[in-house]
DNA sequence: GCCAACGTTGGC
DNA sequence: GCCAACGTTGGC
């Protein structure tokens, strides 16, 4: 099993959004070293963090949830209407995927970023590093844990 | 293949 | 809303 940090903007697709639908296709990635991770590396069982991002004082991970499904194309792509289109892809060899995941739980308290900075551990986690643009994050278990336990921890 | 211009992400 | 960081595009 892997492990992983996945972002989104509250404002467009938060946590709750996710635990009203279970289960949901994580679209709307364009970006070639994150689609890359998807197809090759991530796999149904792989549990992700859930993380809001710019989202003032409520940035951070929020939540948990799981890959059910391995990734396949990205009907965003197509879709003229969409803001993720993209007129470049064709059906035939579609540049963009994404997976299914599915809530699991929320975390008792949010651990935000600026406490993710703080904690001597996460020094090397490209998540807390300035410039950082990926929006999907592989972690090591130990740091997985390390920030689950620290929803479980009283501020 | 270089690199300037442009677009996007995301913290603040 | 601003802007730093950095990925992508396209002219040459």
């Amino acid at each position: 099993m892997q492990y992983w940090v996945m972002k989104s903007e509250p404002g467009e697709f938060s946590l709750l959004d996710l635990k009203g639908k279970r289960r949901a296709f994580w679209d709307g990635i364009r970006n070639y070293q994150v689609r890359n991770m998807l197809r090759d590396e991530m796999r149904v069982g792989d549990r992700a963090l859930f993380y809001h991002s710019n989202a003032g004082a409520e940035t951070g991970v929020v939540g948990v949830m799981e890959v059910v499904k391995n990734a396949y194309p990205d009907a965003t792509q197509f879709d003229k209407k969409s803001k993720y289109y993209d007129a470049k892809s064709d059906y035939s060899n579609p540049r963009w995927l994404g997976v299914e995941v599915e809530f699991i739980h929320e975390l008792p308290r949010l651990v935000s970023l600026a406490e993710l900075k703080g904690e001597l551990a996460f020094q090397e986690l490209p998540l807390i590093k300035k410039g950082n643009r990926l929006s999907i994050i592989k972690l090591t278990k130990v740091q997985f844990e390390k920030i689950v336990k620290l929803a479980n921890k009283k501020v």
